[in-house]
DNA sequence: GCAAGGTC
């Protein structure tokens, strides 16, 4: 008897037969490149078998469309939810692969499947017997079902050999031919609607040629980038006020934070600090102490390995993930891809400990404190709770001496993080004082660290530090070293780290480990974003926001929102969970995206006004009806060029309340001018600026509602928005437009504050102010409040500091 | 020239 044993990859054929042939496999080369078989004979039902080991690389085979369809321009884009498709063997290695399959079934009784044990894994299972059976028709199969690549698994395995899961390769095969009608469908659309209608330049990629791509993947992962940058458009900033009280006795000093945190309203902040500030004297109301302990990481799964490598390491994920596959080939770390963050109890981890105990590296002495007899260090790593079921999490199996750089810090990272998770947590001894000033409440907090355990070796990430309090008690009076009152401006969400992108495609099941990196990458490559090298941050592109604000304004949400793989993941669950057929999720998501695709095919001229508009900057027609418009600025009408950056300045429609002023040039520069509160009416008059000298710059020509005008200003005033003093003195006075985003509302304390507060805080600016002037030469405060004006912080400058300073903090 | 998912 002959049994042919097939796995998703060469490395698992090599370590299951090594296993069950205990090192006695025999290893020739197959007619497929990476692809080996290993031979060995073994007891099995009953009798006495030869097995054949061999693998694929992946998935087998591809679906495609019929030929007919091929060609872009042999049919409509829409009849790519019509057209027949099938699977076929991708030309090359993948024929190879097929070819040694058919060889090998030929002359074998059985076959045993040894895929991966995911929903991917069982759909390759078919693929490969589909293969096959059309070699061999009369082959018994069965598939083995594995959690760890460690012999009682795998023995376990052979002798409980089961039937491989339909429904879950069903589940695979819808989701294969949803992401391929739509993915080609929208991308010839988008493509040859908008190719030809401008010129492109740059955009083109290799072949010269513009390609507008579009996947259900890709679009969200583009949707998540957008929509941050368009909350960030949207923020107002908003100045609050809040009082510090400063300790200092000699060299030792703190900070007692208000229980109040801050307050908005400025002229009621002045009133308490002044209160405090008649009468300072603190009494401690309490010194409370509390043990605190930060955990040490989990074991490493892929895409943790992805966050904490584009952090710590500042190497994009698309890097983390090739040196990573290469370290894996090269034999120095476990499989790479994997979602499984706790090690199974058999794996025998001082082993692995002892490996890098032994090399000269920086970790060696730590590796060794581990290993002591009884190390009071060392704990089994507390699991984080998610198992693939088909791989461990990544580990260091031995020493990688170096060679290449960037690999070397990854490595590093890999085996600290590994010793750090076989380590106990870090412990400290929190202080927490609390004094009472004039009735107002202030709390300092001091934390000690007692024990650095995992610390020692982890040194990506630090805890408090050398940060313990002056010796308080309870009831003692002191005069603080000052009560101040300080003002603060509540900062846009800043943009979204490789850190932040990769965690919310995590989040919406946006890819899986194995392509989240890929998905981003894309963006850069299509041009739909760009990413910052200083600050690692990801901005969309014109192009990326024109394609996003376009089906925005159709009301096709659900083509770029997150969720959109999340509904077809459900959908297809419920294939592999047996509760729905494929056919009925197919049918369904089918016709769904094609009554999509043709509401947006309707309104295409919408797709070429956006990309007219974010793109080139030109004065496209104003959208007329569409989806709301509003926060992220649409098609406006241009009015001269920008001084900065020679770009079109436009007259940008609001949602509601006036239009906005947008330099259309990005990411070079993005300026944005919000009107002035005041403003009733604005239009772009015939005459030009006799001052700007950058360029022919319109005047505008704005009418103003009296009510809030300052005494002796003018109702009507032409000039230019760009220099006139006049009209900037306004905006300081009045402040900018408050606008809301119509669509997308704004996260966090950004729309928590919408309306509701926007009288209340209209009136704290102007108390504020009067605050400040009154106060005696506070000068910081009041220095902060200015420039607060109508200016959006702009794309690609001035990330850095003042964002790492976090929202809201003074 | 289209997708996303495997893996080398």
């Amino acid at each position: 008897m002959r049994v042919l044993h097939v796995a998703e990859k060469n490395k698992v054929a090599a370590t299951v037969s090594q296993l069950l042939s205990g090192g006695r496999a025999r290893q020739t080369n197959s007619c497929a490149t990476y692809c080996k078989i290993y031979e060995f004979p073994l007891p099995f039902n009953g009798g006495q078998a030869d097995m054949v080991f061999t693998s694929v690389a992946g998935h087998l085979l591809e679906l495609e469309f019929e030929a007919r369809v091929r060609g872009w321009h042999s049919c409509a884009p829409r009849d790519l939810y019509d057209a027949q498709v099938f699977k076929g063997v991708p030309k090359g290695e993948n024929e190879k692969m097929k070819r040694n399959l058919q060889q090998l079934a030929r002359t074998c009784d059985w076959l045993v499947l040894w895929l991966d044990c995911d929903r991917e894994g069982e759909n390759i299972a078919f693929e490969v017997i589909q293969v096959c059976t059309e070699a061999n028709p009369r082959l018994t199969i069965r598939r083995a079902r594995f959690s760890a690549l460690i012999h009682a698994d795998v023995t376990r395995a052979l002798a409980n050999l089961a039937l491989p899961n339909e429904n879950e390769a069903k589940a695979v095969d819808a989701r294969q031919e949803i992401d391929l009608r739509i993915g080609a469908s929208f991308t010839r659309l988008q493509t040859l609607l908008l190719q030809n209608k401008f010129d492109w330049g740059e955009h083109t990629g290799e072949g010269g040629r513009l390609l507008l791509s579009y996947g259900p993947c890709q679009f969200p992962t583009l949707g998540l980038i957008v929509q941050r940058w368009w909350e960030i458009q949207a923020h107002i900033p908003e100045h609050f006020w809040y009082i510090q009280v400063m300790y200092r006795d000699g060299p030792k000093a703190c900070e007692f934070r208000w229980h109040r945190t801050r307050l908005y309203d400025g002229a009621v902040a002045a009133v308490l600090h002044e209160m405090c500030a008649a009468s300072p004297l603190a009494t401690v109301v309490s010194v409370e102490g509390a043990r605190k302990s930060k955990w040490a990481p989990v074991p490493l799964s892929t895409l943790e390995m992805q966050k904490r490598g584009s952090q710590y390491l500042r190497i994009p994920g698309e890097r983390i993930m090739r040196h990573a596959e290469e370290l894996y080939q090269q034999g120095f770390i476990s499989y790479p891809r994997t979602e499984t963050d706790g090690f199974e109890a058999s794996y025998d981890l001082r082993g692995m400990i002892e490996a890098q105990s032994r090399a000269a590296a920086p970790w060696t002495a730590y590796a060794q404190r581990l290993l002591a007899p009884d190390s009071p260090l060392y704990r089994w790593p507390r699991s984080g709770g998610h198992d693939d079921k088909a791989h461990p999490p990544i580990h260091p199996l031995k020493h990688y001496g170096g060679g290449d750089r960037e690999k070397e810090v990854l490595f590093e990272f890999i085996v600290r993080h590994f010793l750090a998770c076989c380590s106990q947590d870090a412990e400290g001894q929190e202080t927490r004082v609390v004094v009472d000033v004039a009735g107002e409440g202030f709390t300092a907090t001091g934390l000690m660290v007692t024990q650095r355990n995992f610390l020692d070796v982890y040194r990506y990430q630090s805890w408090g530090g050398q940060d313990a309090l002056p010796l308080f008690t309870q009831g003692q009076t002191f005069m603080p070293a000052a009560v101040d009152l300080k003002q603060g401006t509540t900062q846009a969400p800043p943009r979204l780290t490789e850190r932040d992108l990769i965690a919310k495609m995590e989040e919406h099941g946006i890819g899986t480990d194995a392509t989240v990196a890929d998905h981003i990458q894309k963006q850069l490559e299509r041009g739909y974003a760009g990413k910052d090298e200083a600050s690692m941050q990801f901005f969309p592109t014109p192009l990326g926001e024109s394609l996003i604000s376009a089906y925005r304004k159709m009301g096709l949400a659900n083509l770029w929102l997150p969720t959109l793989r999340g509904v077809i993941e459900r959908n297809i669950t419920a294939v592999a969970a047996g509760q729905r057929t494929k056919e009925s999720v197919l049918a369904e998501a089918v016709e769904a995206f094609r009554g999509d695709f043709e509401a947006a095919q309707a309104q295409a001229h919408v797709l070429e006004q956006e990309v007219s508009a974010i793109v080139f900057g030109g004065a496209a027609p104003q959208a007329n009806g569409g989806g709301g418009g509003g926060g992220g600025g649409g098609p406006g009408q241009a009015f001269g060029p920008c001084r900065e950056c020679g770009a079109q300045l436009q007259l940008a429609a609001n949602a509601e309340g006036p239009p906005s002023i947008l330099c259309s040039s990005f990411p070079m520069h993005r300026l944005r001018i919000d009107l002035p509160r005041c403003t009733q009416a604005v239009a772009i008059s015939a005459d030009f600026c006799p001052h700007c000298t950058h360029g022919q710059v319109q005047q505008l020509s704005f009418r103003f509602r009296q009510g809030l005008l300052p005494p002796g200003f003018p109702p009507n005033l032409t000039c230019c928005a760009i220099c006139n003093q006049d009209f900037k003195r306004l905006l300081e006075i009045v402040g900018p437009t408050r606008r809301h985003t119509a669509a997308q509302p704004a996260a966090g304390a950004a729309a928590g504050r919408g309306g509701g507060r926007a009288a209340g805080a209209a009136a704290g600016r102007g108390g504020g102010r009067a605050a400040g002037g009154r106060g005696s030469g506070r000068g910081a405060a009041a220095g902060r409040g200015a420039g607060g004006g109508g200016r959006a912080r702009g794309g690609g400058r001035g990330g850095g500091a003042a964002r790492g300073r976090g929202r809201g903090r003074g």
